[in-house]
RNA sequence: GGCGGCAUAGCCAAGAGGUAAGGCAGAGGUCUGCAAAACCUUUACUCCCCAGUUCGAAUCUGGGUGCCGCCUCCA
């Protein structure tokens, strides 16, 4: 079956067909560092961290890279109000930026580019377009003029006239048409400044994007994509500022924009001060719970953020993490072993999961059907382990190992259930470290204990055992086959 | 004002011509000493409204209504 994805500019779904087999080329557009990221940021790094996991599932090789716009107006502004220098800001909410999005499990581009690194491509980029007669210089300052590029408006869907029809910006006399934008500005007493044949100055925004992902990905490479609010100007500024340098077409394949989050149904934004900072929720939700709540919807679709949403995509998320460790639990388990009938549906089940799984990310990357497949088979998989804890079949081990083989792919796939698929002390009989083992025997003699005084009906002190245990963290389930612990 | 998107159960959310997935919450049940977890049953004669196309429409077309986004820094 083939991937389509939507494509922006063309607004319709597409067949993905890579400009090389060999290697799919990724450009996201990443954040401006000038505070810790909020939830609006996980959003397109998650969509984006999980289309490169399929992909590379898929058998691609991928190449992925992410700027840091270092050099802006907002850094500059925060370093004044504090008084340090705007590398100051820089590097310390890159490494906020790292420190949450390792926390969602997201994959590290292969390269996260700075605007401040890349001076002499901007440069070099602003004067070709200035000599091709895309660009124009006026006091230091050079503009892009849009009336010189024919296809000016193709990704956003408007013409000039439109723009100038609506035009809500002040004017800045010196353009020669309002819809004009800064290629380069010269620099006000006390801002950063690189040199240019232009004076001292810096870059304007979009170019940075245009200059960095063309070093490192060259025209017409395979993804680019950010929050749809980027579609206008940025990335229209982009495409005008990339095709007219080279004097080619396109400057990329795929154009893929990810739908807002919002709160109380309003755009979550920084001039309504209206966000919340991603560090902020992790203090009251594990960060996969974020992670899973953000893939439970379409990319392209709004999201709406609020703790209510939060809770209940908890509860979700633990209905797979129980299917893990019901798996983990027979797999360490005593219980007779043997094929059965359920073993084959079961396995079944796992097959058609998988293929309906790839089908679901085949079509533009339906990570919400993806997962409710994931809850289908995580069912199956319940259905399968009551069946033997109730005594009714025995335990096909190699059968379960084919099911967790697949079940643990599609997690990957979605980055979720990590904790699950590699911890050694979440559930009783898989514990493989020392300190783990030494744990899980403790356990294990409580439950001993426990287990005596339920002989003895002795209520009141297995209550007590199960209770204290919960309080640490380990919930106690009886069965007919004896009871089990695990974590949580 | 210009451009674009969305409206599916109590909530969230897939589906995009063939007769409504999944999750959460609720109700009943199985299991249990009681629980927990899991499982079973149950909750939209119907997909914002009105026309039209079609043998057939939540899905296509036209017209309404409501909400949202972009056009200004923003993911």
């Amino acid at each position: 079956m083939a991937l389509k994805v939507f494509n922006s500019l063309t607004k319709r779904k597409e067949e993905f067909r890579p400009r090389d087999p060999e290697q799919v080329k990724m450009y996201v557009c990443g954040v401006t560092p000038y505070n810790h990221p909020h939830i609006g940021n996980a959003r397109p790094f998650v969509t984006w961290d999980v289309i490169r996991r399929y992909l590379e599932h898929r058998g691609y090789t991928v190449f992925h890279v992410q700027n840091f716009t270092d050099v802006d107006d907002k850094i500059i502004n925060a370093a004044k109000t504090e008084g340090v220098s705007w590398d100051v800001i820089v590097s310390r909410y890159i490494e906020s930026y790292f420190e949450v999005m390792d926390k969602l499990n997201i994959r590290r581009a292969h390269l996260y580019p700075r605007v401040s690194d890349h001076m002499a491509e901007i440069v070099e980029m602003v004067e070709t377009l200035v000599r091709k007669g895309f660009a124009y210089e006026v006091g230091g300052d050079v503009y892009y003029s849009v009336e010189k590029f024919d296809d000016y408006g193709k990704l956003s869907g408007r013409s000039l006239e439109d723009m100038k029809a609506g035009a809500r910006v002040d004017v800045d006399e010196r353009k020669t048409h309002p819809m004009d934008f800064a290629l380069w500005k010269s620099a006000k007493p006390g801002e950063p400044a690189w040199d240019s044949p232009w004076g001292k100055g810096r870059p304007g925004w979009h170019i940075e994007c245009s200059a960095m992902s063309l070093k490192y990905l060259g025209m017409e490479f395979d993804f680019h994509g950010g929050g749809s609010d980027l579609i206008f100007p940025h990335h229209e500024n982009e495409i005008a500022q990339s095709e007219a340098y080279a004097g080619d077409s396109p400057f990329v394949r795929y154009w893929l924009h990810n739908g807002f989050i919002t709160v109380n149904e309003e755009k979550m934004s920084k001039s309504l001060g209206n966000f919340f900072l991603v560090r902020d929720i992790l203090e009251h939700f594990p960060p996969e719970v974020l992670r899973f709540f953000i893939l439970s919807t379409h990319y392209r679709s709004p999201l709406d953020f609020s703790d209510e949403r939060l809770s209940e995509s908890a509860r979700g998320l633990e209905r797979l993490k129980t299917a893990v460790l019901n798996m983990k639990y027979l797999a360490n388990s005593t219980v007779a072993r043997g094929a059965s009938e359920e073993s084959q549906v079961l396995a079944n089940a796992a097959n058609q999961a998988k293929t309906e799984f790839y089908g679901a990310m085949d079509d533009d990357f339906n990570t919400a059907l993806a997962i409710s497949v994931m809850h289908g088979l995580a069912k199956e998989i319940n259905i399968y382990y009551s069946a033997i804890m109730a005594g009714k079949i025995p335990h096909d081990a190699e059968t379960l190992a084919t099911v967790q083989a697949v079940y643990y792919e599609l997690a990957d796939i979605l980055g979720l259930l990590v904790a699950e698929r590699t911890g050694t002390l979440d559930v009783c009989g898989g514990a493989a470290g020392t300190d783990d083992q030494t744990i899980a025997g403790l356990l294990d003699l409580i439950l001993a204990i426990r287990q005596d005084a339920r002989k003895k009906k002795d209520w009141a002190t297995a209550d007590q055992i199960r209770d204290r245990l919960a309080e640490i963290g380990y919930v106690i389930e009886d069965s007919p086959q004896g009871a089990r612990w695990k974590k949580r």
